[in-house]
DNA sequence: CGGCGGCTTGATCGGTCTCAAGTACGGTGG
DNA sequence: CCACCGTACTTGAGACCGATCAAGCCGCCG
C-alpha cells in the first residue's frame, strides 16, 4: 500500500525573515580584481548597490532585468519548495556573478546573507554589448559553461551521506574563501543545512563529529579550521 | 565519535556490461523534425553512427571533440564514483543533443541504452560555424541554458523522497516520449535508480505501490501506464 | 528443460529526520 | 555591570524511510 509521506510544516521562525528594504544605490564603483573585458565592462555599466543583512535582491518569478556582481558581504540564492521546505541553489561571495537567467523570469530568489553591496548590471546593456564583442559573448557562455559544471557538481554531493556533503561544502568554502585554513562563514547553519540538502540537526551533529575526530576545529559557530584536508578528502571519496 | 561510513561495494553484475565496438558510419541522414538553423546544420556537418546496445559512445576524460544528437534509440550518460556507484546524469532520446562541454575533455561518460542511432559532429566545425552564423550562436547558448535548468530541476527532485523522485521520474518521461499516457521505458531498473539516487529495491517498490495505488499500470517491467496523472502530480508537490 | 539476467518481494539494519530540551551568545535596558 | 531576552546552535531520544542482505519469480533463449 501506497502511504503517501506526511511532511512536516516547516517552523517558520527557523527561516530568517526577509527584510523588504529600499536598497540605496551608492556610487559607480571600480572593480579591478580581474582583467577580462566583462570583469573590466560591468562596473562601467552599472551601479553598486547595497542591501542589509536578509534583504531581498530579487525574487522568483520577477522579471530577469539585471545581472548582479558581489563586491562585499554574500548572497544565497533560492527556492521555496511546494512544501515549505527551502532548497539554497547557491552561495555567491565577493568577484561571484549571480542572477543569469536564460528566460524572462528569475528561477530562483536572492537574499543578502550580510550586508553586502552588489554591481548591478542591466541585462540589456550586456546583451548589446555581447552583440557587438565577441569576447563578451564568449565570457558569458563560459560563465554559463561553469555554472552547469557547478550545478553537476552539486547533483553528484546530494546523492551521498551526510557527511561527505558537509565535508564537501567545507572544502568548497575553503577553496572560494582562500583564507588559509580558517573559514569565516557567511551563512547560518539552516543555510547550509538547506544548501545540503539535510536537517540543521544533522549539520551540526556532523560538525561535531568532524570536531571530535580532530579533522576540524569551530571556535565559534561560524568559524571553522580545517584541521586535516587528508582526511576530508579522504571522506568525499 | 565520528565512524566513518562503510561503502558496500558494488555488485559488478549489476551494471550492464560495457561493449566496447567500432561503430559503424552509415550515410549522412537528414533530420527534418526542426527548423532552427542548428537542426538544419547539423546533419550536413556530420555523418550518422549506429551504437548497438551498451555499446560506449564516449567515456570520461576522453577528448570532447564531437556533439552527438540522438537520431534513434536512447542513450545515458554517467559517472563512475570513487566508491563504485554509478551515478546517471541524463537520459538522451531521439532529436536531443548530448556531449556538449566546457572543458577540453567530457565529464560524463556515454553509452546507448539499446541499438541506437546518432549524429556526429565535429565540434571544431560547429564552433566555426557558431562564429560565423550568430543564430546558430544563439542557439548554442540557449541550448546551455536549457540543460542549465534541466540540471536544476533534477537538484530540487535529489531532495525529495523516493515516492516524490519516481513520480517526477514517470512524468518527466511521459512528457518528453510524448505518447500518450503509455511509456515505453528504454532504460533498466537500474539506470533509473542511478538516475534518481536511489536502490533498485527502492524504485521497484515504489513502483509496486505506484500500481497499488492505480496511479499506474506496470503491464510489462519497461512498460508504464499513466492511471491518474493527478495523483502522481499531487505526490511531486 | 535449464540457466541466466532483470525484476520483485521479504526481513532487518542503520542513517537521517523529527520532536524536544538544553546551552551559548549578542544585544538591550535597567 | 548584570539581568533579561531572543536567536542560533547543540544535544538527546525515538521513529521512520530507504539501504542492505537474501530469496524468490519471471521471461527469454539456447
Amino acid at each position: 500500500m501506497l502511504a503517501v509521506t506526511p511532511i512536516r510544516s516547516v517552523d517558520p521562525r527557523r527561516l530568517a525573515p526577509t527584510v523588504r528594504s529600499i536598497p540605496q544605490a551608492t556610487s559607480r564603483a571600480f572593480d579591478g580584481a580581474e582583467h577580462s573585458s566583462l570583469a573590466q565592462s560591468m562596473p562601467l555599466m552599472g551601479a553598486t548597490m547595497a542591501y542589509p543583512r536578509n534583504a531581498e535582491i530579487y525574487g522568483e518569478n520577477e522579471a530577469a532585468e539585471y545581472l548582479y556582481k558581489v563586491v562585499s558581504g554574500a548572497v544565497r540564492t533560492y527556492k521555496i519548495l511546494s512544501d515549505g521546505r527551502r532548497q539554497i541553489g547557491g552561495f555567491h561571495l565577493p568577484g561571484d556573478i549571480f542572477g543569469l537567467e536564460f528566460a524572462d523570469e528569475h528561477t530562483l530568489s536572492a537574499e543578502a546573507l550580510s550586508d553586502t553591496k552588489v554591481l548591478v548590471i542591466k541585462r540589456s546593456s550586456l546583451e548589446a554589448l555581447a552583440a557587438r564583442d565577441a569576447a563578451i559573448a564568449h565570457e558569458l557562455f563560459a560563465l554559463t559553461g561553469r555554472e552547469l559544471r557547478r550545478v553537476q557538481e552539486r547533483i553528484l554531493l546530494l546523492v551521498k551521506t551526510a557527511q561527505e556533503r558537509v565535508a564537501s561544502f567545507l572544502l568548497e568554502m575553503a577553496a572560494r574563501v582562500a583564507g588559509a585554513n580558517a573559514i569565516e562563514l557567511p551563512m547560518s547553519r539552516q543555510d547550509i543545512a538547506d544548501y545540503l540538502g539535510l536537517t540543521i540537526e544533522t549539520v551540526s551533529r556532523t560538525l561535531t563529529a568532524l570536531e571530535a575526530s580532530a579533522a576540524i576545529d569551530v571556535p565559534t559557530s561560524r568559524r571553522i579550521v580545517l584541521r586535516n584536508r587528508g582526511a576530508l578528502n579522504r571522506m568525499i571519496g
